[in-house]
DNA sequence: GGAACGATTGAT
DNA sequence: TCAATCGTTCCT
């Protein structure tokens, strides 16, 4: 049943030395991969959104380090997790050598394998509710504030290369931001017109579409 | 020490 | 449209 997970095995460190808007363009289309309490969960990445060391006000580390961003300066490929709104956590992939705070949160996926595991985790049935949206993806994939720093490129939570690459992509502005906060910069990417995302672009948003 | 706020979600 | 819910950040 959902798919031949075997082969599957992670994208090495130095995928994530790109260019951040790179690594998040890049990044649609690979899988997202966990073993986790027997299961094999599987997710293809939909939506990511890019936030840079430099001239994004957004980026949680603007201001410099703090406890909570720390990881942001760690080495590329580590996973940067954070609690939101006192309930929700948010799961980015670090870039950029360390020292260089730049990461890139994964917003949306399709599920793929382990969705019985998903469904129990998300108290949600249908398929979509699983992974459209940051919190939800953390949340099906068992994410917790534990995995903070973890290393996504070896090991039993890791991405790994896509197996069906998407055709055209939509590069837009991100979502959440408040005014002052970089809400204009194009650092959204998603596969264009996947059903899988978190929620449209807002309707005054530039959207630039990329044919592969 | 205190207050305001947030890279969200789910219900109304 | 709105409440939930609490750690982080920043101000006093």
């Amino acid at each position: 049943m959902g798919m031949n997970t075997a082969e599957l095995t992670p994208i090495p460190p130095d995928f994530y030395l790109k260019p951040t808007r790179t690594v998040a363009r890049e990044l649609l289309g690979c899988l997202l991969v966990r073993h986790l309490d027997g299961e094999t969960l599987v997710a293809r990445i939909v939506e990511a959104e890019a936030y840079l060391a430099e001239d994004d006000p957004g980026c949680h580390a603007a201001r410099g380090r703090t406890e909570r961003n720390s990881v942001m300066f760690g080495p590329p490929g580590s996973l940067y997790v954070y609690l939101i709104y006192g309930m929700h956590l948010c799961m980015n992939l670090v870039t950029q050598p360390e020292g260089v705070p730049e990461a890139v949160l994964l917003r949306a996926a399709e599920p793929l394998a382990g969705i019985g595991a998903m469904r129990a985790r998300r108290g949600r049935h249908a398929l979509k509710d699983l992974c459209s949206g940051p919190a939800k993806l953390a949340q099906a994939f068992g994410v917790t504030l534990a995995d903070n720093s973890g290393d996504i490129t070896r090991g039993d939570f890791f991405v790994a290369p896509a197996a069906d690459p998407p055709g055209r992509i939509a590069i837009t502005t991100r979502v959440g931001l408040g005014e002052g906060c970089g809400e204009e910069l194009l650092l959204r990417s998603m596969i264009a017109d996947s059903p899988w995302i978190s929620r449209p672009p807002r309707p005054d948003a530039p959207v630039i579409i990329e044919e592969r």
